[in-house]
DNA sequence: AATATTCGCAACCGCCAGAGA
DNA sequence: GTCTCTGGCGGTTGCGAATAT
């Protein structure tokens, strides 16, 4: 007996999705949040099968995710994690908030991959090209005992720490360099750490860009109440904004009254005003999104 | 300008692990 | 312990865009 497909896949569409399908897809997600992919698109009203629902959603609409390519610090780490883990995008990307495994995964053999293989690294295993055939036994044993070194975000080799217990934290601020709670000093050291720091990536967020959630709008509100208790998890229509915010600002805390939007840029990864990256208004996407979240749900007020 | 080739990435496929009945 | 179902993962494919000829 063999399993059961995962969807009755007669009558389903494959292939890019639509806009509208998007549409559909994030408004339903956002309204009863993430639970059974299966019913998904029967309740979304989607002719998609749930798995390319959760696909869909979790490579490409999800409102935390990062936009554009990897800056260097992300490959720098990508590499180093991957010959720790080897080919476990799933693991390497949870070191990259706002990155998925397909990116990572996409990226590696599209830019890395070549890259390493110029500067003469094997990808595979992150020693140097013709290690096996070209060199002598001896010099292979050399190479082999000292693989490519951790390096910092200033390419200089990471000394041992003596305390097990920093060293811990060490391995930490490695493998997520991201502080969770906002410091002012730690976010300066934050930024101080990492020169390949764009602004680019920076969200710009104006003044009047910040909004309140209305108390007395009746979808926002009330679907705030009633998915926020649900099991259904991460980004329930009552924290989805915040919850982006948590994930593309980790490092700030955010007033519990306040709530930074809007929501379309957030969506789009971007929150660059005004497609002021060229990106935000280049993107097919970000215009049908602009229009979709045109914020029923949310009052504007100049803050 | 037209055609061929290469590249990048979204989406699909098949397999696996874990949970629950 | 076995079976089924679901979600997740990694590898691969296919298509549109970009670039070369």
């Amino acid at each position: 007996m063999g399993r059961q497909p995962c969807c009755d896949k007669v009558g389903l569409k494959k292939g890019p999705w639509t806009a509208e399908e998007d549409k559909k897809l994030i408004n339903f997600i956002l309204n009863n949040g993430q639970c059974c992919w299966r019913a998904v698109p029967k309740l979304a009203g989607l002719l998609r099968c749930g798995k390319s629902c959760r696909l869909r959603w979790t490579n490409y609409l999800r409102p935390d995710l990062k936009r554009g390519l990897l800056s260097e610090s992300e490959e720098k780490l990508v590499i180093d994690l991957h010959a720790q883990l080897g080919n476990r995008w799933s693991k390497i990307a949870s070191h990259l908030p706002g990155r998925t495994d397909n990116e990572i995964k996409n990226h590696w053999n599209t830019h890395i991959k070549k890259k390493l293989r110029k500067m003469g690294i094997d990808p595979l295993t992150h020693k140097p090209l013709g290690l096996s055939d070209d060199l002598p036994k001896q010099q292979q044993q050399q190479l082999e005992a000292a693989p490519l070194a951790v390096v910092d975000e200033h390419n200089e080799k990471l000394p041992p720490k003596e305390d097990p217990e920093e060293e811990e934290e060490a391995q930490e601020k490695q493998s997520n360099p991201y502080p969770t709670t906002f410091d002012p000093m730690e976010a300066d050291e934050f930024l101080s750490r990492s020169p390949g720091f764009c602004t680019d990536e920076v969200p710009m967020i104006q003044p009047h860009e910040i909004i309140v959630p209305s108390s007395s709008s009746s979808s926002a509100s009330s679907s705030t109440s009633s998915s926020a208790s649900s099991s259904c998890s991460s980004y329930s229509s009552s924290s989805a904004s915040v919850k982006a915010e948590e994930a593309l600002f980790p490092f700030m805390e955010w007033p519990e009254s306040m709530y930074l939007m809007g929501l379309d840029d957030i969506m789009g990864g971007d929150l660059c005003v005004d497609g002021g990256d060229g990106r935000l208004s280049s993107d097919p996407f970000n215009q049908y999104q602009r229009s979709a979240f045109d914020q029923e749900a949310w009052k504007l007020e100049l803050f």
